[in-house]
Order: C-alpha cells, then sequence, then structure tokens
DNA sequence: GGCCAGGTGTGTT
DNA sequence: AACACACATGGC
C-alpha cells in the first residue's frame, strides 16, 4: 500500500552473448505517498538541482535526473543501467511511510509537520560522501554547503558521463582522492577549519582506520562510537551520518533548528541543555525518530522562510 | 556591520 | 555538567 510497487519502461534489448538483456537510460517508478521534491530538498542531501520541471543530481559515479508526476517518479541516466536497486536502495522506495509515521507521537508539532510534508522521505546516501558532507555542514548555512561540496566536486572529483546538452558533472571526491590533497587545496573550496578535519576523515577510511561499510551492521552505539573518534565530528554530525548514511532510522541529531523546534513546542521556550534536548527526543521520538526529526526540521525552517 | 549558520574542540568553573 | 570562546566564510 503505502510501499511502492514498480514498472520498468523503454527499456531497449541489446544482444549480449546471445542472451536479450534489458539495457536503459531510462525507467518509471509508481510511488505512494512520496514527495520527491521535500525529500531532495529537505537539507538532508546537497548536491540536487531542480532545472526545468527535473531534479539533476549525482548519485555514485551515475548522473540522474528524476522527474515526479503524481504517483509516478521518471528516470534518466547518462548510460544505460542493466538494473535499478541502486535508485531504489537511495529513494527508500521499498520503505512504507504509513508504517513510519504510525511510530510517531501525536502532538501539535509532528502533526502540522506531517500534515504538511507527507510524503518526505530519508534517503539512504552512500556514506562517505554522507560523513564529509556534514562535516563540511558544521556552523554553515545550507546554500553554502551545497556551494562548498559543489566546488569540492569540480575540483577533486571525476568527470562523468552527462546527457548531450547538460552541464559537465563530477562524482564526490572518493577517500582516497581527498587523502592525498594538501589543506591548502581544500581551502580553496572555503570550507575554512574544516580543511583538516576532512584530510583526516579520508585518510581514516582510505587506510582502512574507519571501516565505513561495516557501521550498517553494528549496534547504534558502537557505530557513534566509531563516527565519534574522528576530529570534527560531534553527536550531531554523528546522528547525521547515522541516519542518512546507515540508515539507523532512530537516529535524532539536534541542529539549531531542531533544538529551536524542540524548546519552542516541548518546552514552552524554557532555557534547556543541548544535552537534555538530546536524551528527550531520543527516549520520546521512538524507533524511527530520525524521521520526524527531518519533519520538524523541514517544516520549521520553511515556516521560517515565510516570514 | 553585526549576527548567525544542519558544530566541534579546548579550556574554565 | 554547564558555560565561554575560537574557528573560516559568507548570507542576510
Amino acid at each position: 500500500m503505502a510501499t511502492a510497487s514498480f514498472v520498468t519502461s523503454g527499456s531497449s534489448n541489446c544482444a549480449i552473448s546471445g542472451k536479450a538483456v534489458s539495457r536503459s537510460c531510462e525507467t518509471t517508478f509508481d510511488v505512494q505517498d512520496y514527495d520527491l521534491a521535500s525529500t531532495l530538498n529537505c537539507g538532508q542531501a546537497f548536491r540536487w538541482e531542480f532545472k526545468d520541471g527535473s531534479w539533476l543530481g549525482v548519485i555514485g559515479h551515475r548522473w540522474v535526473s528524476l522527474r515526479q508526476d503524481n504517483h509516478r517518479i521518471h528516470v534518466t541516466t547518462a548510460l544505460p543501467q542493466d538494473e535499478w536497486l541502486w535508485l531504489e536502495e537511495y529513494l527508500q522506495l521499498r520503505v512504507s511511510l504509513d508504517a513510519i509515521i504510525a511510530t510517531f507521537p501525536d502532538d501539535f508539532a509532528v502533526r502540522e509537520a506531517v500534515s504538511e510534508y507527507r510524503g518526505l522521505r530519508l534517503l539512504r546516501q552512500p556514506m562517505w560522501e554522507c560523513l564529509a558532507s556534514f562535516i563540511l555542514s558544521s556552523s554553515k548555512q545550507i546554500v553554502q554547503i551545497r556551494k562548498i561540496i559543489a566546488e569540492l566536486c569540480v575540483r577533486h572529483g571525476t568527470l562523468l558521463s552527462v546527457p548531450p546538452q547538460e552541464n559537465p558533472a563530477f562524482s564526490f571526491p572518493a577517500p582516497d582522492q581527498i587523502a592525498g590533497l594538501e589543506e591548502r587545496q581544500l581551502r580553496d573550496c572555503r570550507m575554512g577549519f574544516r580543511a583538516p578535519y576532512l584530510i583526516a576523515a579520508a585518510t581514516a577510511v582510505a587506510k582502512g582506520t574507519l571501516h565505513l561499510e561495516a557501521l550498517p551492521t553494528l549496534p547504534i552505539d558502537v557505530a557513534r562510537a566509531q563516527l565519534l573518534q574522528l576530529a570534527g565530528v560531534g553527536p550531531k554530525i554523528a546522528d547525521c551520518v547515522l541516519l542518512f548514511g546507515c540508515g539507523f532510522a532512530q537516529a535524532f541529531p539536534v541542529d539549531v533548528w531542531v533544538m529551536k523546534a524542540l524548546r519552542r513546542y516541548y518546552f514552552r521556550n524554557r532555557q534547556i541543555s543541548l544535552a537534555q534536548l538530546r536524551s528527550f527526543s531520543s527516549a520520546y521520538f521512538g524507533l524511527h525518530g530520525g524521521y520526524a526529526q527531518q519533519y520538524l526540521f523541514h517544516w520549521l525552517r520553511r515556516l521560517e522562510a515565510r516570514t
């Protein structure tokens, strides 16, 4: 019901070693309860651009265009694809939003946020890109995070295939691509004091000191403890990586916006410490708290923007 | 021009 | 445990 069903269309057949294999640059997914625009533009991912009715972005090493009309998401890639599992995973198309929202607490703020932005989903992003992006996010506005990341990708990513007429696109630089850079080269991307943090994290991942792929298999507290070992990664950024990269739905990052929402709607604007807000939220919002957190974050940001 | 941004590290009570 | 302050850069 709330789970998406799939229709693949527009496939072309290519004869490969005697077998007909379906490979195409286009497909369509049928979706329910999916708000693509809110999902791609709610501050969990930083590289999607809206152009002529479509969302253009990069997933791993693939250039991707996404367009939603009602209950369909139309997909175009630059290169023919054998399968679309990577996209189902990224967009979390198999997730039942009903079941998640049913676990939310029933209070004013959550009701408002969900009624306004129902269909907002959490992505499952590549872990390194997620970790690096949120290391760069600290004490920065989202518009600026996007610019820093765009610059980092243009300068140090890999040039990707794109359809004719489209702007050049670059992969997010891999850990070893960044680990070999000088701090100066990163500061030139306007990331300031975050540059040494990014190099250290890239080095840890490239050398295997931090094994990102293992994190989703660990208990969340163990995974969090490993992320907290990194300089420049505190509780907030660690929880962003656990939530957006590792798929831990209970991770609940508390940033300035969520803090404001919690203080205003749950503590009558009383002064209350960040530590207390964190322990409150992890107990109160439950198993899918991270989803509720993203609704509150997006809702309050949009609310304040309409002043 | 001052305040603040999807924070964190360090140092002080 | 709770605070102050620095950190680099730019949007508003």
